[in-house]
DNA sequence: CATGTTATTCGATAATCATCGAACTAAGGC
DNA sequence: GCCTTAGTTCGATGATTATCGAATAACATG
């Protein structure tokens, strides 16, 4: 990748995090430290599940989160490889 | 600081990063090592200085980037702490 | 198969954003 | 005092965004 598609990748993934929301799911996420599903992180946000489903589809997008299928629930959890590569040492600052 | 507020803070954070000519703003004056005036920055991106002008205050508001006055021109720095604070390790990672 | 649970998709809407050129301000040099 | 240089501010505009409820899809269980 040429620093022109790793700066668009960047500010992708910025852009995700720029939303308080999407923030908050994050630390939800880290540190409950364990796979949660849609509906549970949507609880704690108080926010419409079709907005939570919007916003899990972007973090995914970027590959910021993994989610993983099973019967009717997703389960969702970081990926860590990504903030590593784009955002070492965010996750700690929490 | 409480969290709700810290949150909000890294977000406007992250928003002002999720700009890709933003971010070719900071990587010029990471790689410059030096101050740089919003003419010679705006030169290298080829947008209409009133743009420029509109990023720099957006980077400066957000605590990411100071500001020297000096005669007509103005010198921009990166603010190393706010990096520091918010994104540890993320200068050194572009 | 009918019902309930979980999540996605689809408009619609109100808000925010990036960009430009033109007008303006501030400071220097002639 | 004028012109030049360097930035800012001001609409205006087109694009993107976050949010919701309603409709839909996928699956499970009675």
């Amino acid at each position: 990748m040429n620093i022109e598609q790793e700066d668009l990748k960047r500010s992708e993934i910025f852009k995700v995090l720029s939303d308080p929301n999407r923030l908050r799911m994050i630390r939800i996420l880290y540190q409950s430290g364990r796979e949660m599903t849609c509906g549970e992180v949507g609880e704690k946000l108080s926010v419409s599940k079709s907005t939570v489903s919007y916003h899990f589809k972007l973090l995914r997008a970027v590959g910021l989160t993994h989610t993983r299928k099973a019967a009717q629930s997703k389960y969702l959890s970081l990926n860590q490889q990504t903030f590593a590569k784009y955002l070492p040492g965010f996750l700690d600052s929490l």
